[in-house]
DNA sequence: AAGGAAGCCAACCGCAAGCGC
DNA sequence: CGCGCTTGCGGTTGGCTTCCT
């Protein structure tokens, strides 16, 4: 039998929506409210997939959407959020009103991600430029674009992950709800500084950031997370190496998967969980 | 002025979680 | 418990716009 599929593909519209399309859908979902993706089209009239229907309205109809640029303030928040969570959009859009998911990604990957990448290259070519000063790596045009760099630049390429192990450095231990130090027994909050100082690459080069996804925190530790400076390479990634096709590994710009990350503290803790933490 | 490169963003695709039966 | 369905998520694509040479 098989599973049908989520819409027959022939005789459906595809690409970007008319006016029409979106004012039967509006009108659609204002009496009959969201849901239902799958019959939707159907019901409603529309030549459209369901699935489109769906993003179409949370992307772009839903009357709670803020159009227009992203503020200062939004874009840091972002990028705090970014770098404690990865690139689980829906939770970072979920810290900011009227932000899709969608829009936070494309502002993440054509704004932000780029600007820290510039920044790292520009921070790293200090040190490289004696060693690569012919590669062309960090070059940049005066107004801030980036030149065509031939060589072993890589894209940002950035791999949502579900985390679901932890690693820890064996100088801390989980004591009275907290992770310490062997050697201090610190609070949560200089142990911070303790664990940004002890986190160590994976040997198989495991350059996650993402490693404190699903992290059991107190919400001091959280926010002493949310207001780490992102452009501090001795946060979490202290002692990150880069390798050889990423020189700005260590802002959390590239994740990895979490499935080759050694077991400490496996499902401490849930989306749902993270997201109270962050309300 | 024109052509190509890069930027931008809406939309699509595939996968997986969650749920009901 | 297993299966199928629905929904949501994140990565990718395609096309239009803007910028640069």
């Amino acid at each position: 039998m098989g599973r049908s599929p989520c819409c027959a593909k022939e005789g459906l519209n595809r690409g970007a929506w008319t006016a029409s399309e979106d004012k039967v859908l509006i009108d659609y979902i204002k009496i009959h409210g969201e849901g239902k993706w799958r019959n939707l089209p159907r019901n409603a009239g529309l030549k459209r997939c369901g699935k489109s229907c769906r993003l179409r309205w949370l992307n772009y109809l839903k009357p709670d959407i803020k159009r227009g640029n992203i503020t200062n303030d939004e874009e840091e928040l972002i990028i705090r959020l970014h770098k404690l969570l990865g690139n689980r959009w829906s939770l970072i859009a979920g810290r900011l009103p009227g932000r899709t998911d969608n829009e936070i990604k494309n502002y993440w990957n054509t704004k932000i991600g780029k600007k820290l990448k510039t920044q790292q290259c520009q921070k790293n070519s200090t040190h490289f430029n004696q060693a690569h000063d012919k590669t062309g790596l960090h070059a940049l045009k005066s107004s801030g674009r980036p030149m065509k760099v031939k060589g072993n630049v890589s894209p940002i390429r950035t791999k949502a992950s579900r985390c679901r192990r932890v690693v820890m450095p064996p100088e801390l231990q989980y004591n009275d709800g907290q992770w310490q130090t062997k050697s201090t027994m610190g609070t949560s909050t200089s142990l911070l500084h303790e664990f940004s100082s002890l986190s160590q690459p994976i040997p198989d080069k495991d350059n996650s950031t993402d490693f404190m996804l699903d992290f059991q925190m107190d919400e001091q530790l959280l926010s002493d997370l949310l207001n780490m400076d992102i452009l501090q390479p001795n946060g979490f990634d202290n002692g990150v190496v880069s390798d050889d096709n990423n020189t700005c590994d260590d802002y959390g710009l590239l994740s990895s998967n979490s499935s080759r990350t050694d077991m400490v503290a496996d499902d401490a803790v849930r989306d749902s969980d993270l997201c109270q933490w962050l309300l």
